[in-house]
DNA sequence: CGACCGATCGTCT
DNA sequence: GACGATCGGTCGA
């Protein structure tokens, strides 16, 4: 079990970066409580060129001031004001580049993820999408700016063999005109925490050798 | 199935 | 004052 430091993250290439994370596992210790979850499904938002980032064009605004950190720490901000959703930040700094957590399979502290997704069974929902992934694992507005190889978050690599990833657009960036069509998210296909979308099944999402 | 819609609030203009 | 890197429910075919 390795602990992902920042020679993972500050690579110059946030979609490789994104790809790669898919099969890592994802651990908050939050006031003391442990929750996990093995990464099914990534986006990457690649900084000031990509019309779909928050960083396009050089923009820099207070939310997304952590994109323009080194990477290996956290970027979180409200969606639709009641999703925290979860990004991983990458490159060096001054290069906005992210990842977006988009599906976790719920590992250790399933209790504890039940209780914050008010389920009183496990359940499919449970890390399916980006706003119940940072649900389940806790993640709120306070965690952002935390480095993801300290004591409250840290991402494994734990030769988890992952067999098979498949590529295709991201979803919900329709905004963003040609960008949109980039095949930038990944993810394993089937899996039960893997975004239900036309994408899925689409002959567009490629397979990529693993 | 797919299309649509309401919830809900931090952030930016 | 408008708008989301969403979600879960509903409605109709």
């Amino acid at each position: 079990m390795q602990l992902l430091h920042r020679e993972f993250y500050q690579r110059n290439n946030v979609v490789q970066i994104a790809q790669e994370l898919i099969g890592k596992l994802l651990i908050t210790k939050f006031d003391g409580v442990i929750t996990s979850g093995r990464i099914v499904e990534t986006e990457a938002y690649a900084g000031k060129t990509d019309k779909a980032s928050h960083a396009y064009n050089g923009r820099r605004t207070n939310r997304n001031t952590m994109m323009y950190y080194d990477g290996g720490v956290s970027y979180i901000y409200i969606c639709y004001g009641m999703h925290t959703l979860f990004n991983v930040v990458t490159n060096t700094s001054d290069v906005p580049d992210a990842v977006l957590i988009r599906g976790i399979e719920p590992m250790d502290g399933l209790t504890i993820m039940l209780e914050r997704c008010k389920k009183s069974t496990p359940h499919p929902t449970i890390g399916r999408g980006p706003g119940n992934s940072g649900k389940a694992l806790g993640f709120h507005l306070y965690h952002n700016g935390l480095p993801l190889s300290g004591k409250e978050i840290g991402i494994y690599d734990d030769a988890f063999p992952v067999k098979s990833i498949h590529s295709s657009k991201r979803i919900g960036v329709d905004y963003a005109g040609d960008d949109a069509n980039l095949p930038y998210r990944f993810f394993i296909p089937g899996h039960l925490q893997v975004t239900q979308h036309a994408n899925n099944k689409s002959a567009k999402a490629a397979a990529l050798t693993v």
